[in-house]
DNA sequence: ACATGTGAAGCGCTTCACAGCG
DNA sequence: CGCTGTGAAGCGCTTCACATGT
């Protein structure tokens, strides 16, 4: 039955398409037990999360693992063509240029900027880096909808608001700050050092239990 | 008054302490209201968030910044020192390697560790790359409670058993695969391209109903 | 027999609304 | 008067438990 996907879900749907991906090519079904152990989380759960994409589960059997993979990508548009830009030639965004899980999951680098001149020219899997001042004509030509920032904090806004002018839908910002979010641009934020806090938070009070 | 913090609580905490610290040099006094704004959350829950650390808000006037910077910092842990290793020395590797948001925070990279023979000895950020073979003294001998899984998919879980044996006591996997948690260490996981993928879906679904 | 799909109960987080206090 | 701190209500997610289907 098709119901409004909760938020929740769509934050684990990822994941399973990891667990799934991760099964040895011969195995061509997969219950909810087996998915859950995978996936560290409850069995239950699994089975309504799955069931918000449609009802193709066998009873008495369980999931086809290549149904379910089709299934999940579908629901997350991974099987749509996402042109993405990258702003900030660091180690990161070299990282993320570089990354192939991106590239398997439809998300394909059109593009790379950085406002740094020493930069610019150089190459990064394949790609020349351009100039700044070249984003806007770059993102409408190439159709780009997703833009990624990994500047520095300082720059991030800047240019969070170019991204917004030039077109595009999204923003995934990695840059540690947040942004306010132009109108009309859904922006989400990815802080490499808040899990490391979250971390620290239970370590740090399993300390002073103990 | 004191009450256990929810975890969801501990997952904003990182977001406020970002927000407190973009705030100018001059300004000493913060409300609810202006915190909520710039962390882009409901006023309430601010309060809430903030209750669990104790009761130093003043009525009619705010929060002092410093101090509730403080607090944040106590309650995360970030006043102690956590020694840190990084295990795979690709992209991803040096950009945190080079990360200046963790030193502020209280991570020191103690150690930079990869398979790869032409990568050892090479030097990151004043840190010399060391072999695999060395990690398990070197997290004994320097103390690192946290690990840093940076490797290919295919490494990780190998990498995640290591750094548990040597004695780490939290790990944190960039790798895109579903670790099996060693027991008695704490796992979070990081996929860089989940967040895209929620993206992706929000897109997508815009894309069905136009 | 066995595993899915799902009402319903349980639980935790969010938000409201206002009492309390400077 | 203004803003915090917090009961209480509201809402959504999680988990249980079992009816359902093969």
């Amino acid at each position: 039955m098709k119901r409004p996907v909760p938020t929740v879900t769509v934050q684990r749907l990822p994941v399973y398409l990891q667990c799934l991906e991760s099964l040895s090519a011969g195995q061509s079904n997969v219950s909810s037990d087996e998915l859950a152990t995978l996936a560290g989380v409850n069995p239950a759960k699994v089975r309504k999360d799955l069931s918000y994409l449609g009802t193709f589960g066998v009873r008495g059997v369980g999931y086809d693992v290549e149904q379910l993979r089709f299934q999940i990508r579908v629901e997350l548009g991974l099987e749509s063509d996402w042109p993405v830009v990258i702003v900030g030639v660091g180690n990161l965004g070299r990282a993320l240029a570089n990354y192939a899980g991106f590239g398997e999951r439809g998300f394909h680098v059109v593009g790379l900027f950085d406002a740094d001149p020493t930069k610019v020219g150089t190459s990064v899997d394949g790609l020349v880096v351009e100039p700044l001042e070249d984003l806007h004509d770059a993102v409408r030509d190439r159709g780009a909808t997703i833009g990624i920032i990994t500047t520095p904090a300082e720059a991030a806004q800047d240019v969070a608001e170019a991204l917004a002018v030039a077109g595009v839908d999204s923003i995934l910002n990695f840059a540690p700050t947040v942004l306010k979010p132009p109108s009309g641009v859904e922006v989400r934020r990815v802080d490499l050092s808040t899990e490391l806090q979250v971390l620290s938070f239970y370590l740090h009070r399993r300390r002073a239990e103990a």
